[in-house]
DNA sequence: TGATCGATGCTCT
DNA sequence: GAGCATCGATCAA
């Protein structure tokens, strides 16, 4: 799917190349594992396909969807996209500059992580709740199927989870260069 | 290329 | 008051 934001900045796309899934009160590394609604993930409770953006490290936005029932609060990590449409204002948002984007080594810079990818995309805590299926921030299906290898392993950053640390919720398009 | 560390403020206990 | 689903600067190699 590529993520599309239409801000009066501008619109921004990206397509998905890596997620990591959190499954609620089976998973000890997610924020809803206690299974009761804080201020913060309540929009996990709610209905799929709604943004649950949260604020980490005093700097950054972490953009998920949630993902299951009501009642089950469960979402989806979005870790990197591939640049697809506004590139100059991605790096505007991210104070890079465009000149060297030949090289997609510089181009990964824009997308590749949670917290710059929300900041490439203007995501923040104002997307909470919104939902996904419409604009200003909706998904679109690719123009054309790709065939496409997904790899899985564990998932990042969540070394307190004790056991579900090593559960294989990571998953990336196998060889994509914007993967982190 | 990889390891280490500081920035920075919200969230929950 | 502690910890955090991160990132970028800096240093060593």
């Amino acid at each position: 799917m590529v993520l599309v934001h239409q801000t009066n900045e501008g619109a921004t796309a990206g397509r998905v190349v890596e997620v990591e899934m959190y499954r609620g009160m089976l998973d000890k590394a997610a924020h809803s594992y206690k299974g009761v609604p804080t201020k913060r993930t309540e929009v996990m409770f709610g209905s799929a396909g709604h943004a649950y953006v949260y604020f980490i490290y005093g700097m950054y936005y972490c953009f998920n969807v949630v993902a299951s029932d009501i009642g089950k609060p469960e979402a989806i990590l979005i870790r990197a996209l591939e640049p697809v449409c506004g590139l100059e204002l991605m790096a505007k948002r991210r104070g890079l500059s465009t000149a060297d984007f030949s090289k997609s080594s510089q181009r990964r810079r824009l997308t590749s992580g949670p917290g710059r990818l929300a900041t490439a995309m203007g995501i923040t805590k104002e997307a909470y709740g919104l939902p996904l299926d419409r604009p200003p921030l909706y998904f679109v299906k690719e123009d054309h199927m790709i065939d496409r290898s997904v790899a899985s392993g564990p998932r990042i950053n969540i070394g307190y989870a004790e056991e579900a640390q090593y559960f294989p919720w990571r998953f990336w398009l196998q060889g994509n260069p914007f993967v982190t």
